[in-house]
DNA sequence: TTGTAAGCGTTATCAA
DNA sequence: TTGATAACGCTTACAA
């Protein structure tokens, strides 16, 4: 950077001192300074081209204004929205975020957590919360502050925004129920992530309260790869197929867009389909996925609140905010044909 | 945050001089200091969970190795491969990224700018090069270090990463010519934009060699609502109107999508449509999008790296970085019914 | 209301 | 090879 004009400078154009200037340029001390030193100081500081060094003001005051959001992938639709969400609430309070990607390695997670420590951020927002041993826990352990987003961290007790996805699956099963289905499939996200079972144990309860038949394939993750080999799993079941698939997300829900197609079937004649979470030009798939709708960018700001209300009160309260979510009908489910 | 411990608790427990930790700490001075003084120094910093703080080292040596990538919208889907390419390039290095949007608003971006510049970043990717008074000029003009990606500065001699565009336009528009396609039209981007400027004339000179009608509007934005404010624009045209359309972007194709479906046409049996980017999940579209892929993830990688070069030697060369790119067929366009 | 001066956690220069 | 010491640019008691 070419920066080389400092409070000092400033304060010898203004004829002050230098902590006089420190005080007039900050809001939270400006009138702790006579009101025509302070449009003098503000005066030499425009002249000067001044701006101020935070690196400096956090290395004294503790504090970099600066948090970490560590997410997966940031190419998953999901996280733009919600990166969106988190930065719409902190850029106004004064915060920027470090975004950083794991591709959900636990190794590159604990790489990434540990160099954003290193840059001295104030908190961190999760999007990657699973069970098991984790950074999650391990931040916890350290009395670091952290919300978790989309997921919750799996028993540790840091505050969470999510969805209420029993609701949303509940409201797929029940669509599926009334146009006529009888047996439903469902691709469960990987164990580890608390959405995964949170999902498959609504839809446990959802068929069973309806009295239908159900069959739940695990996908290894929440890809459209993954959607794709758990397809081709339900596909070989034969004639005993279930109609209908609640998919764990939109992701997977697309891998059988692909296998169904492979197959020579066709959705929705053949299968109905239901993703998870709506995302980003959902509507504008082939055929229009019908799909449970998440506010994704309000679990940003949520996310981003819970962080804002730790930093301010430096508790670590353990609050779980849930945000209603919304079956969105559209060309991917029907009547069953068989 | 909760980290206490500094280089003096090591110095003290590895009963060295605190200058010592710091020499026996860093990569690059860690030869200055005996072998096993070193290994005594790691052993009490990892004893005592010693953490750098690169704040203060960053005050010190007057770099923080940090960057900002400053874009329009994150939820646009051509940054967020964009923005892993950089950082997949960046972050090997040392480096962490500021990633913040501007929602093309220029005192937005503004803003952004001098705040990422308080927080000493080392130096900016931008996505949002336009013409005119800009942020770029006014970095440039500061000795600011800096790359644009995907679009050029409009006159701004800072480096580039960007797609062969011309290419992929004439390749699109040859591709409806061999379908047999006559009259064409164009949604060009606003015209500040450099990739906007560089595709219309792209069109224009693809269309005149192969002798084709052409009609070119221009979209207000690279959003789909502009799409669709452009197609009504088209297809009010009537009995004359083109029968294959080139879309700026597969946003402005998005758009077309929507307008033709609700003129109760079909894409591609009475417009044909191509896009431009290959945004993730085109192929997925009904119909699959025929479009222009742009390797956009190599477009980051190839602007960290010019970033990268640029401060390393301190200098400012006004490399250009034009990227190949490729058409890609699918089910958007089709010999023309007309 | 303003000046003084210490100090935030490092690194770098200079001696030893 | 190591120690001592002065910065880096700012904030904040404390004094005046």
């Amino acid at each position: 950077m070419a920066d080389r004009v400092g409070i000092a400078e400033v304060a010898k154009l203004a004829g002050v001192h230098p902590g006089t200037v420190s005080r007039a340029l900050n809001p939270k001390t400006e009138d702790q300074v006579n009101v025509d030193t302070r449009a003098r100081v503000r005066r030499a500081a425009k002249q000067l081209g001044y701006t101020a060094n935070s690196i400096a003001r956090g290395l004294r005051t503790n504090s970099s204004m600066t948090i970490g959001i560590i997410i997966p992938d940031l190419t998953n639709p999901i996280f733009p929205p919600i990166v969106r969400g988190v930065e719409s609430c902190l850029t106004g309070r004064g915060y920027s975020a470090f975004v950083v990607n794991t591709d959900g390695d636990a190794g590159i997670e604990r790489t990434v957590f540990e160099s954003l420590l290193q840059r001295q951020v104030d908190g961190f927002i999760f999007g990657t919360g699973h069970t098991g041993p984790s950074v999650a826990a391990d931040a916890y352990a350290r009395g670091i502050h952290a919300v978790m987003v989309n997921r919750d961290a799996g028993g540790v007790p840091y505050p969470s925004a999510v969805g209420m996805d029993a609701d949303g699956i509940q409201a797929a099963v029940r669509h599926l129920h009334d146009l006529g289905h009888r047996s439903i499939a469902h691709f469960a996200g990987p164990a580890a992530f608390s959405t995964s079972r949170v999902r498959a144990d609504a839809f446990r309860a959802a068929c069973d309260s309806l009295g239908l038949e159900r069959v739940i394939i695990e996908a290894g993750a929440y890809s459209v790869e993954a959607g794709k080999a758990a397809s081709a799993e339900l596909l070989a079941i034969g004639p005993q197929c279930p109609t209908a698939l609640v998919a764990g997300n939109d992701l997977l829900a697309l891998g059988a867009y692909h296998s169904v197609r492979e197959a020579g079937l066709v959705c929705p004649d053949d299968l109905s389909i239901v993703g998870f979470n709506d995302m980003p030009f959902a509507e504008d798939f082939l055929p229009p996925l019908t799909t449970v709708r998440v506010p994704l960018f309000d679990l940003g700001v949520e996310a981003a609140q819970l962080l804002l209300d730790q930093l301010e009160t430096k508790t670590i309260r353990n609050i779980q905010v849930a945000l209603p979510v919304e079956l969105v009908v559209r060309g991917s489910t029907a009547v069953p044909r068989r």
